[in-house]
DNA sequence: CGCGTTTGACCGGCGC
DNA sequence: GCGCCGGTCAAACGCG
């Protein structure tokens, strides 16, 4: 079991069949603006009020299902990983050779250890004494390329052709470097060449992109709720930041996205019933 | 022109 | 001490 990529682009559907997301509240801000010099009905400015009210509740519930669906997104693949490292462990548990085996067949001659292919017992607890986290990803075999899709933004350094695995092994350093220790390499897998071993090592000393966009939006969030200003102005400003952060999350991460697109999509339906 | 990637050179650790 | 190897550096290069 490895996890998988999905390429969906979501932002243009969002935009285009969710008018109300974005289009919206700018006319009703002009609305709001007429409204001093122009005498609506009461009964009209009602329905309108209670509609926003519907709306901003409807926006709570869809901020607290995309706190739900990331949550559960980061502990299914902390899961995921865990599984992948066990696995692994026990696969090569059962055959204590493999490394040798591995070797034997990539190169015919054993003549010093790699970390890269270690005995599952050095492996496991050596990376974990270490800080060391490594992350399988299936990917197109023909795709040669050794880019790996994470929260934080890398610059690659270096790339080499190790001894035991005929795909180069690429070096990233975390944008942030120096500043941040954080480093990765990803390589292909020796037995499946569909697949990218990336290995973390060190932790990033600031947020990743996704935590900084939750951060904003739950002090948007917070701000929202206290305030006791116009709710069409509050509504206008809500909803722009969460739009401006769900897109985010929307061009980031397929995964994530593909749930929360959907999500978000069978609320506006409901809505527009 | 700035920024990220590429790639050959270099360095240090390790085994012999 | 020598050679091998993985990891890093930094100049050259390409792209927007």
């Amino acid at each position: 079991m490895v996890a998988t990529w999905i390429d969906l682009n979501l932002n243009p559907t969002f935009h285009n069949d969710t008018p109300i997301m974005e289009d919206q509240p700018s006319s009703y801000d002009d609305d709001w603006e007429e409204e001093e010099d122009c005498s609506f009905e009461k009964e009209v400015d009602d329905d309108r009020v209670g509609d926003l009210g519907r709306i901003s509740k409807e926006n709570r519930k869809l901020k607290e299902m995309l706190r739900i669906v990331w949550d559960n997104y980061n502990s299914l693949q902390t899961q995921v990983n865990k599984l992948m490292q066990q696995q692994q462990q026990q696969v090569l548990i059962s055959n204590p050779k493999k490394r040798k085996l591995d070797d034997e067949n990539s190169i015919g001659t054993v003549q010093q250890s790699s970390s890269w292919n270690k005995r599952p017992n050095d492996d496991h607890e050596l990376l974990l004494k270490a800080g060391i986290q490594r992350v399988y990803i299936q990917t197109d075999p023909s795709d040669k390329s050794l880019v790996v899709k994470d929260d934080y933004q890398w610059r690659k350094y270096g790339q080499k052709v190790t001894r035991d695995n005929p795909s180069p092994r690429a070096y990233y350093k975390c944008s942030f470097a120096p500043t941040c220790p954080a480093k990765k390499k990803v390589q292909r897998s020796v037995d499946d060449a569909g697949v990218l071993v990336a290995t973390y090592e060190g932790e990033h000393n600031h947020k990743s992109r996704k935590q900084e966009a939750m951060y904003v939006l739950a002090n948007e969030s917070d701000h929202h709720q206290i305030s006791t200003k116009s709710n069409f102005f509050d509504f206008t400003k809500f909803d722009q930041v969460l739009l401006q952060q769900m897109a985010t999350y929307l061009g980031k991460d397929p995964n994530f996205t593909a749930q929360l697109a959907a999500a978000i999509s069978s609320r506006i339906l409901e809505f527009d019933l």
